[in-house]
RNA sequence: GCGGGUGUAGCUCAGUUGUUUAGAGCGUCUGCUUGCCAUGCAGAAGGCCAGGGGUUAGAGUCCCCUCACCCGCACCA
């Protein structure tokens, strides 16, 4: 088989291009860095935003049984420790190679597994707890431990009630939230795909019971149909029925979508039947009622949840990926990222022909300030030559530029050329705005 | 966390058996170019050689430690 199509584009070049052009640095990179952290320079908050508001758009604002919320990063130790996650962090845990139990190493007896019976298949002892621990208030004690949210999940659960009280909602409904989490990962890799303080959106969608299996089947369209909208392809993007045994025990059913990444075949997000766990558990813990009151005065339930969960900086990943092609031009290599339009940090950029022209400056900035002003995102690029300033924009994924020539100044035409065929037209000054709202 | 590799300019990399002032290409900046897809000309800036500690008369180069990144393995509740 021969090597037909572009060549896949390795993580190197990836993050050889998100440095040099301002998406992404590492964290803390004037002291020699930091593990695990990132940090987005001007084109990246860019791109980063525009896909969280797509996801937004898409799944909030796009749709008429979703609630948005934005929860403390700092929560009450009270939820780890009844969400499963606080367990463990004091005593070294090991794992049963056979069962995956997770048992504290001072309770294992000769060696045998207590929970299969098995013996020696016991992994190394080690904290499996990867929450990142901090105090609460002035003084240090056991109980003012609080820890940074290993995930966003729990803010939407605990404030299930509050939403349900203040809009009683029909069911199905959702809620809806962006935000940081953290994890103490033991190896961070991959970039952005693996880091220790990472962006999640996640929705968990409350339904009955008799109803999960018809909307997990459309939730599972509706995450498709988004990524496609993000312009990701649909042969890089895999579904993986995860098996039972390999599932969290209160889950029904998950499907990891998986995508192709520079470093290989890698998870982008879940979608996850979550039963009635997590409310349940709420509703142990805290003692206070999570039960949904049918309007038709039917029984009280506890509702049961699907979660589709994605991680900002996965998709960001996927994104890029999917928009990196180098196209040979004249023998010379042109580096595209074809964004959607609506996924470029910037939407237009504004160039007069030649800089050192001071009528083609001025007109080039006042076109400039005539597009920023409506569009925020616009760029003023006079730098180099005008070839250059085109492979730029190109390289970083602007759809259009728009270069003030001679001819402008003659009758008030300039060129607007277009990032993914090169090609060139001429329009009105007057009528450049209009041609940007198209998108 | 274990094993292997790497770290020199913004990027990609040279830099010999240890020796004066550390190099290239690209990029960046300045000026000129009636010029339209990395154009041409002239000039310039930019490096505590990842950080720290040793060995040596002398270290980018040898040794140790630390940090970060890459590739495997493990991990990813």
């Amino acid at each position: 088989m021969s090597q037909e199509g572009p060549k896949a584009v390795t993580l190197e070049t990836l993050v050889s291009l998100c440095k040099r052009r301002g998406f992404i640095y590492q964290g803390s990179e004037v002291y020699g860095g930091l593990a695990g952290t990132w940090d987005y320079g001007p084109l990246g908050v860019l791109l980063k935003r525009n896909i969280m508001n797509a996801w937004w758009h898409n799944f909030v604002d796009g749709r008429n049984d979703m609630y948005g919320v934005d929860a403390a990063i700092l929560m009450n130790k009270k939820v780890w420790e009844a969400s499963g996650h606080a367990s463990g962090f004091n005593d070294p845990m090991v794992e049963c190679q056979h069962c995956h139990a997770r048992l504290r190493q001072d309770h294992i007896k000769d060696d045998k597994c207590p929970v299969c019976g098995t013996v020696g298949q016991f992994s190394e002892p080690r904290q499996f707890n990867m929450m990142f621990k901090t105090n609460v208030g002035p003084v240090e004690s056991d109980d003012s431990i609080s820890y940074l949210r290993p995930e966003t999940a729990q803010g939407i659960f605990t404030n299930y009630k509050n939403v349900v009280d203040s809009f009683y909602p029909d069911l199905p409904f959702g809620i809806a939230q962006q935000g940081k989490a953290f994890r103490n990962e033991i190896s961070p890799r991959d970039f952005v795909f693996r880091s220790r303080e990472f962006e999640q959106m996640e929705i968990e969608y409350f339904v009955h019971e008799n109803e999960w299996e018809k909307l997990f089947e459309q939730w599972r369209n509706d995450i498709q149909a988004f990524l496609n909208k993000l312009g990701l392809p649909a042969d890089k993007v895999h579904e993986l029925e995860v098996p039972e045994d390999d599932r969290a025990h209160y889950s029904k059913r998950t499907i990891d979508f998986e995508f192709d990444y520079p470093h290989g075949r890698d998870e982008l997000l879940g979608l996850a039947y979550r039963t009635d766990f997590d409310l349940t558990n709420i509703q142990k813990a805290s003692g206070k009622n999570m039960e949904y009151k049918p309007k038709d005065g039917g029984e009280p339930f506890v509702p049961h949840v699907i979660e589709p969960s994605f991680g900002v900086e996965r998709l960001m990943m996927a994104v890029l990926t999917s928009a990196y092609t180098e196209d040979e031009v004249g023998g010379e290599k042109r580096v595209v990222l074809k964004l959607k339009s609506e996924l470029a940090p910037y939407r237009v950029a504004v160039s007069p022909l030649l800089k050192n022209k001071p009528e083609l400056v001025a007109k080039a900035q006042e076109v400039y300030k005539q597009l920023k002003s409506e569009f925020g995102n616009v760029m003023y690029d006079d730098n180099g030559n005008i070839g250059k300033r085109y492979r730029r924009q190109d390289e970083i994924g602007t759809p259009y530029c728009v270069t003030i020539d001679f001819q402008t100044l003659e009758d008030g035409t300039v060129t607007v050329r277009d990032r993914d065929t090169t090609e060139q037209e001429r329009v009105k000054t007057e009528s450049i705005n209009e041609r940007f709202k198209a998108y």
